[in-house]
RNA sequence: GCCCCCAUCGUCUAGCGGUCUAGGACAUUGGCCUUUCACGCCAAAGACACCAGUUCGAAUCUGGUUGGGGGCGCCA
């Protein structure tokens, strides 16, 4: 049985590198019909916010990763946050004792005071201030140790290299090292799948399995997500929270594709993550750091975008809508014909919205190179005029007979052709760049496209008066 | 400093000893299309880090060099 899992430390927000982490564990799950648990590592007291946790499950779902097991899912390996296992860590703490391959270390200040097992009364009695009592893990010397990576191969550390170390701290607190190891081991996780920045923390976790007779889990290290400068990817190259690309109005299909090639050949560019697990091969993940690339995650957005089901991206605009605190105040059918016409010309959500901001605005005012290039010259007038005469008589209000109108007014020779559809559009919706005219003036339907030639004619009218 | 990982176009990658005058995608440049802006279509430019070795033959295997990255916490 496979048995993966993805484990934040709750002491910030999730970033595209957890993401990518959180997807490939997710895939693998998927793949080998296993189950996806998700446990909080939170034994960092003192950073550790709850707020962080949930907003770290919140973006999940929002990414559409759904697990089997973790703090609100009733697993049968819980409890899933670390912080809520003390005891059950505290066994194995006093088991290494016992098998003599832990043993104290009393500080005082930087100064080791003692090192033995067990403590002397007098340091468990009074201590001063000043002092503090850990356990650590004692490593036999000369010993190579390997483990198999699942994308990289044999990996082998000599203990030479690896001094003794703390496992429990003097707050009674064990460490990351320590706990991932008890944790993993009692989930009964098969495949510990994470970053590449934790390959030299595997041979301390294999030592510890060891010592406590576990059988090792495969392990799989991802490469890293780098920035342009070939450091890990962080604030300092942009925004990398999770929280940003939604705000950015990102679609959680288009993010997690464009995840899923950080580090795997998908042999396509576009697809829907979840159709793909069924070709997912961790032993094609590549070895390289990847450069994380805005662009092309931008590219594969508007590509999202503009494929995918109508309805899916309606429910994802409405959402993005409801997160950014924005209300349109239209009907679903409107809003749906509005994004229908106006997607093959955006990239995002919010791109989407300020686009077709408009179309919910009957109150617009209009762009300035409008006004200039258009509204002011002399043929504008009559040019409005003759569309609201000719789209009043207009009984079937449909795309194919606005088309034959326009046509019919821009050959009627008062300008241009150009000239023609340019006022009429900045007439109706204020800009000059805006969805298909036709179409835009069909979903604007009869009534309200009236309505908005007749504002601008009055408008312009009040500008001729005010420059004469 | 020590240990470890990595190395194909600017970027993500295909390639697993001959099919490589190295393929695709994003970005870039030029053109076409056009009622606006885009999309789309067509085309161009662009890489095997270096040096040895193995082999009839190397991007592919081996060794070294160089370069980049990670780690060396009572953070995870």
């Amino acid at each position: 049985m496979v048995r993966v899992r993805f484990a934040p430390s709750p002491t910030g927000n999730l970033h595209v590198g957890g993401l990518r982490t959180a997807l490939f564990n997710w895939y693998f799950a998927k793949k080998h019909d296993g189950k996806f648990i998700i446990r909080i590592e939170d034994t960092d007291l003192e950073r550790s916010k709850r707020e962080y946790e949930n907003a770290i499950l919140e973006e999940l779902k929002w990414a559409g990763l759904d697990y089997d097991e973790g703090v609100d899912k009733n697993g049968e390996y819980g409890p899933y946050r670390q912080s809520e296992r003390l005891d059950i860590y505290q066994k194995y703490i006093e088991q290494l004792l016992n098998d003599g391959k832990a043993y104290y270390c009393v500080y005082e200040g930087e100064e080791i005071v003692f090192e033995g097992n067990p403590l002397p009364n007098k340091y468990k009695l009074e201590r001063n201030a000043d002092s503090s009592i850990v356990i650590k893990f004692k490593v036999k010397k000369d010993e190579v140790i390997s483990f198999n990576d699942l994308i990289r191969g044999l990996i082998e550390f000599n203990t030479n290299y690896i001094e003794d170390f703390v496992i429990l701290r003097s707050n009674r607190i064990p460490v990351y090292n320590f706990c991932v190891v008890i944790d993993d081991y009692l989930m009964k996780i098969s495949h510990v799948i994470r970053g590449e920045d934790h390959i030299p923390n595997t041979p301390k976790q294999v030592l510890l399995y060891n010592a406590l007779s576990f059988n090792l889990p495969e392990f799989a290290h991802l490469p890293l997500i780098v920035g342009e400068d070939r450091t890990p990817l962080s604030k300092r190259h942009g925004e990398v929270s999770i929280s940003y690309f939604r705000k950015e109005g990102y679609l959680p299909k288009a993010l997690l594709n464009y995840l899923s090639l950080l580090g795997w050949n998908a042999n396509e560019q576009i697809f829907d993550f979840k159709e793909k697990f069924k070709e997912f091969d961790i032993k094609n993940v590549s070895k390289n750091p990847t450069v994380f690339d805005y662009n092309k995650l931008l590219w594969t957005n508007e590509v999202h975008l503009r494929n995918n089901h109508i309805d899916e991206v309606y429910q994802n605009f409405v959402d993005w809508c409801n997160y950014c605190k924005i209300d349109i105040n239209s009907d679903d059918v409107y809003i749906r014909k509005v994004i229908e016409i106006s997607r093959p010309k955006v990239r995002t959500l919010k791109e989407l919205y300020e686009f077709s901001l408009n179309f919910f605005k009957n109150d617009f005012e209009y762009e300035e190179e409008f006004v200039n290039k258009y509204m002011s010259k002399p043929w504008f007038e009559e040019v409005i005029k003759i569309s609201i005469n000719k789209l009043e008589k207009l009984d079937v209000f449909e795309i194919k007979n606005i088309e034959y109108v326009l046509k019919e007014i821009a050959s009627l020779n008062i300008t241009s052709k150009k000239n023609v559809f340019q006022s009429i559009r900045g007439a109706v919706l204020g800009k000059l760049v805006t969805p298909g005219l036709y179409e835009s003036i069909e979903v604007l339907g009869k009534e309200e496209t009236i309505k908005r030639l007749k504002r601008t004619l009055n408008f312009s009218n009040n500008i001729t008066k005010l420059n004469k």
